[in-house]
DNA sequence: CAATCGTGGTT
DNA sequence: TAACCAAGATT
């Protein structure tokens, strides 16, 4: 009969092994990636905040381009958030860029610059979260510190077969625990990396490679046959439909753009002029009631150009869009949230993926107009980030 | 706690 | 093809 030290101790050793074993793992088959040439916090952060939620290979061009054009803290702290995130259109969850873009600011004035090492401060950073803060101050500093991500949820989940679910608080403490219990010692650098790397490309969500694994023998989940049913975890919910409506707005060959709120969906980011359409009434009455609330003048709504669907995680825009003229004959001046744009100029302004789409469509529909032909929306669009089609 | 917040790739 | 998923944070 044994006694609970000695199953502690027992406990211990097993960990140990594990640890030991991904370790040596990682030593041969760890990926070689950009961020993982230096080990400036500064580049960690920038690389952990752009992977949340994103894919490696969608990552590293954003990476490679950010760090030319912010090459340091303070290149990124002096910059304008237009350009931030310019340099962030495509990738997504836009508050990512100016939160990193804010917490810049914080550090070069806060702490001259550099990017504190404790935890408390660092979890203080805008965008930074419990894995972001243990990515920088493992991965950086080489502080036993975890850092949960899904990979290492996934790995820990089927390794000590854990079936509750993986999006509650309370398992994440368990998996976190569990982690930190199992670091070796000076290691954190590479032990944190070495799990999210098993779980990328080893203990994958579905296929996983069990018969490559490090630490098969070790795996409670493939010992009892369960890999396949871990970890657990609740459905999504099926993204709301939503009715929208857009206006192509032209004078003197340009083309009317408004900049999306400060707050909520794709912030900050510019767009035709347009919004929701409630239920109930036609699109062009929709549209003629959003634009006498964005410029207060009355628009005639001209014809129908074309039809986009656009689907985000939690909703789908259905998007209708005309040509329309404001006045007709009045002025709209600019405003920092409104302007005339040249064709040519488009390619300056953070655009999303959607409005991008747009663009493509009404170009494909070839929609005459001038600074509207193809050639011009074409240039435009590869003027900013490029992306094969 | 559950909803919000993007996009592209995979099965 | 629709569903799922990817180095999550915020409110």
């Amino acid at each position: 009969m044994r006694n609970p030290g000695q199953d502690e101790q027992q406990e211990r050793r097993r960990a140990a092994e594990i640890a030991g074993r991904l370790l040596e793992w990682y030593g041969r088959h760890g990926r070689d990636l950009p961020w993982r040439r230096t080990r400036d916090p500064y580049h960690i952060w920038v690389s952990e905040v752009m992977l949340q939620q994103t894919r490696v290979e969608t990552v590293i061009p954003y990476y490679e381009r950010w760090m030319a054009q912010f090459p340091t803290l303070e290149a990124l702290a002096g910059a304008p958030e237009e350009q931030v995130l310019k340099a962030w259109e495509g990738l997504g969850y836009y508050s990512r860029a100016r939160n990193l873009h804010q917490a810049a600011r914080e550090v070069v004035s806060r702490y001259g610059g550099s990017v504190p090492d404790d935890p408390e401060a660092v979890s203080r950073l805008k965008g930074v979260g419990p894995y972001t803060a243990g990515a920088i101050l493992s991965i950086a500093f080489n502080r036993p510190v975890p850092a949960v991500d899904g990979n290492v949820l996934r790995v820990i989940a089927r390794l000590y077969a854990i079936a509750d679910d993986i999006a509650l608080p309370a398992t994440r403490k368990v998996i976190t625990e569990l982690v930190r219990a199992m670091m070796p010692a000076g290691r954190s650098a590479d032990f944190n990396q070495a799990l999210m790397d098993l779980g990328a490309t080893i203990c994958t969500p579905r296929s996983p490679r069990c018969l490559l694994c490090p630490v098969r023998e070790a795996c409670e989940g493939f010992r009892a046959g369960r890999v396949g049913g871990l970890p657990v975890k609740g459905k999504a919910r099926a993204p709301r439909p939503v009715e929208r409506v857009a206006a192509v707005v032209e004078q003197d060959g340009r083309l009317l753009l408004t900049r999306r709120p400060p707050d909520g969906l794709l912030a900050g980011l510019w767009e035709l002029p347009g919004g929701d359409a409630p239920p109930g009434r036609s699109p062009e009455d929709a549209l003629r009631a959003v634009l006498w609330d964005a410029f207060r003048v009355e628009a005639v709504v001209g014809e129908h150009l074309v039809d986009v669907t656009h689907a985000f995680t939690h909703l789908v825009w259905y998007i209708r869009c005309y040509r329309a003229e404001l006045g007709p004959g009045c002025e709209i001046p600019e405003t920092p949230d409104r302007r005339w744009v040249a064709p040519e100029e488009l390619k300056d302004y953070p655009l999303p993926t959607v409005q991008r789409k747009v663009l493509a469509a009404l170009h494909e529909a070839r929609t005459p107009g001038v600074g509207l032909n193809g050639r011009d929306i074409r240039s435009a669009e590869t003027g900013g980030v490029m992306r094969e089609r």
